[in-house]
DNA sequence: CGCCTGGTTGAGAATCATCAACATCTGTGG
DNA sequence: CCACAGATGTTGATGATTCTCAACCAGGCG
């Protein structure tokens, strides 16, 4: 099972090699997913030019730290990124895992230093956006302040959302729920929907999802055994996605007994 | 404890009636908090000319409702509001509580409708500002286009934090933090920061926080037997604020031994 | 006055955390 | 290629926190 390595690319979802420095916005697969498509050519290549595309980071690597002052943005080209922060009390709270085509680093604006951390959990490759002159940008170019707007409250609603899986749901209906969301923002990248590697920890999923590491293992287990779910490690089969989804759903129905 | 009326205005932080039509950015006590003053006089007015006014909502009113197609924000003028959504299994989860000078509604810009519904939790005044217009002036008020993105910044790093206390908290620390939360922004209105009415119900307070009516309930009257809080039916006051801190943060030697 | 909503309190049950042991994976060096 | 160590993941037994169910109390309104 853990060699089926071939239908999809472990490091990103470009055509071109998603480490090629040259890559620009207007040729970048994934632009439809971190712009979508407001802009015109001459538009793009003006946005082009205000952002930094430097060396991949490795794995463990930071994009930007907590409490450092707020410069830029980043959108995941390649790999992924997890974001988190460490609270008063010294604890850990992963905050959000962010893959291709997805902006991270929008927590920072409001007191212009990082409110999160966030860093490569592969192998990762990142476009800089410093804000500052996307504010310029988006002085002149109304399609993409909108867009900009838009961003901003798409993290707002999905942070609601997240609030009403901790606040509602029980260990089953997170878990279920984060794998659809991995599965869907998958397919949104013409990647299998069905099949996926995980690139986080089994610890940063409890940490997310508000559960210990224990609890989570044990509900893969347990979907693994209902016939959801195939588990292989970080790899993921989804052999029953109506079952997942109605799980996720609240459908009390999966009580093995 | 129940008449201690005199020291806030309950319905709002106005010197001059928070219902007067009238009132305009430039001489509302609460611009502080809306804007930030980076803006000048003249400035303000254009501003100004964009927002509505409406008669006061009644208690239950809707500003908007989830679905709906997605035209403003608001500004909460006086009174309160809470946000809540309707999950797809049918469940309510009040996302958030909008005090005097808070904005509410921004989760709808995303996909220009509204990502949740508003209402009024007791009589309230709010100032309407049609997104389309905001824009707008945004491209031309440079500092206006930060601070709206400051704005939708806070609410994310907000909910992230709120995240946090929903992932890792107890009971306990969550009931704490909420008291702290509305005592904060009470202060922040010059209003007292040791003693408030508490807008929502006890039904409310559980679902924002994850809990059950029981349990809050339940934490209150430990709260209150231990010194902590004076509770009066939605009347609060604050008689320890450094250990309803200390409770928050997790501080565990609250066990009533 | 009685009803209805909202709030409090109690007893038992369920979910998930904790503690502990063990298994597996990864990478390193021989 | 194998052996080993540390990190990561799994599984089991036990217990605590919180939910559920139920009764009861208080206040507002017709």
């Amino acid at each position: 099972m853990s060699e089926a390595a071939n239908t999809r690319n472990p490091d990103g979802t470009e055509t071109r090699c998603p480490h090629d420095y040259q890559i620009n916005c207007a040729n970048c697969r994934l632009n439809g997913i971190c712009l979508p498509l407001a802009l015109d050519v001459h538009e793009v290549d003006q946005l082009d030019e205000i952002i930094q595309r430097s060396r991949p980071l490795q794995k463990g690597e930071h994009l930007y730290r907590q409490d450092q002052p707020f410069t830029s943005v980043f959108a995941v080209r390649s790999g992924s990124v997890k974001a988190y922060a460490i609270t008063d009390s010294g604890q850990e709270q992963v905050t959000g895992f962010y893959f291709p085509g997805e902006i991270v680093g929008m927590d920072g604006i409001a007191k212009n230093k990082y409110a999160s951390s966030a860093r490569a959990m592969e192998t990762a490759a990142v476009c800089e956006i410093p804000f500052d002159k996307l504010g310029e940008l988006s002085q002149r170019l109304p399609s993409l302040q909108r867009h900009f707007f838009q961003l901003m409250s798409q993290e707002i609603a999905e942070d609601q959302q997240l609030l009403t899986l901790l606040s509602k749901n029980t260990a089953d209906q997170r878990v279920a729920a984060l794998m659809l969301s991995i599965s869907a923002r998958n397919k949104r990248r013409k990647l299998s929907a069905a099949n996926f590697r995980l690139p986080m920890s089994r610890t940063d999923i409890g940490n997310y999802l508000g559960l210990t590491v224990e609890t989570v293992s044990r509900v893969l287990s347990r979907f693994q055994k209902l016939g959801v779910l195939a588990v292989d490690n970080k790899e993921i089969t989804i052999t029953d996605a109506e079952q997942l989804r109605s799980v996720a759903d609240g459908a009390a129905g999966i009580d093995g007994g």
